[in-house]
DNA sequence: GTAAAATTCAGGGAATACCCTGAGTTTTTT
DNA sequence: AAAAAACTCAGGGTATTCCCTGAATTTTAC
């Protein structure tokens, strides 16, 4: 069994520190680099060529979705799997659709590393048991109640943020250039990719999750 | 110099790992105990008796801030020091409020662990570099008013609940038995004391002052 | 190059928020 | 007890939001 060599990416250096503290005394893998962001990691995968790759996903660059397509375009041999603070099925499926191989949660443990590790290295993809679970269940069920950031279109961020200025609709469609009606279709969209039930709650949920 | 015996409350595992490992060949240093989430915190940490516990804020149960000011109330004596991804001066602010003695960044370094330890140690307050400049700037720049609470009345906060609650003034007026008129008025009020041009502008700011 | 997502716009109607003036009642403060 | 503040409510009007359906155009992704 030859040594695989792995690659860890988080702006958080006490989790690097924590992964490849875990991982030192194992035969057969080997940390060969770690980065703090996507531009280190992109500039660097190629030279330092890891076998897997465990992904942050959230990066202070650019997202985890997109950065996971842009590497395996680099590097289609790469393993990536995933590594999040969130337990959250909507977010897994994006990654694994991008081409991830594994999901992790941050609160695990060496031995799960360890088999998160081998599973993807034959081929298969690796999921957290609880994402597992909630995939089986939930199948399409879309909840908008969870800890992650919904991803706002340019358009809807303008208008977010047109709103939190306390603008009338009419005020915002000057601002932006666009009809009226066209910033309540904006609005609409908004309460619906927030969960809001008006625009308080669009105000409050993008505060809560620092949208603004 | 006596040694100093340290405490880690963080969800995540490979954190708790990652900084245990950093530690582990310091001096005057010991990581006595570490918790995964509050409630475990709250029953060990008196026994455990710590000189400085390093708190995450995001925890499963129960937010750091509140477990903080609990903390505290049991082990006067305790230094906490809040460990957080978020680089967010309100939420800086809060913490200290409640009595927390420093705040750190997760992508934090050795170095600035034992620097954050020894502050807090000597009495002082120790603040992540890029909060103090923030928290300066705020104070200088953000005067936009006064940064002090109007102090709302009782039926007013009431209302402000309400209305952040996304209810309608119908349903508020329900909530609370008084008529939509009443209810009306005590949003006019609150528009008035805060300076908002409508409902989306009381709970900005709301949350902004913390008045919720 | 084709599918998917985003942006743009409209009509029309019901519901709600916003704004003004005015005023009686209760509670708190001095 | 008197004054001040808070709480209550109303009439009547205008402005705005909310909600639906439907659809053309542009941009982005695969």
């Amino acid at each position: 069994m030859k040594t695989t060599k792995l690659a860890i990416t988080d702006d958080h250096k006490m989790v690097l520190q924590g992964i490849k503290t875990m991982l030192k005394n194992t035969l057969h893998i080997k940390v060969v680099a770690t980065y703090e962001n996507a531009e280190e990691t992109l500039k660097n995968i190629a030279k330092d060529n890891p076998d897997v790759l465990l992904l942050d996903i959230n990066l202070p660059d650019i997202n985890g979705i997109d950065l996971c397509k842009q590497l395996l375009k680099k590097q289609p041999e790469l393993k990536i799997i995933a590594l999040t603070n969130f337990d959250d099925t909507s977010f897994a499926k994006r990654m694994l659709k991008n081409g991830a191989h594994g999901y992790l949660l941050k609160n695990t443990d060496k031995l799960e590393i360890l088999e998160a590790l081998k599973t993807v290295l034959s081929g298969d993809l690796y999921l957290h048991k609880s994402i597992q679970k909630k995939m089986l269940n939930h199948q399409n069920k879309k909840t908008n109640d969870n800890g992650l950031k919904p991803n706002l279109t340019r358009r809807e961020h303008d208008v977010l943020v047109a709103i939190s200025e306390e603008l009338t609709t009419q005020q915002i469609s000057d601002k932006l250039f666009i009809s009226a009606k066209t910033v309540e279709t904006h609005r609409m969209n908004l309460m619906s990719k927030l969960g809001a039930k008006n625009s308080v709650g669009i105000i409050k949920i993008a505060m809560e999750k620092e949208l603004l």
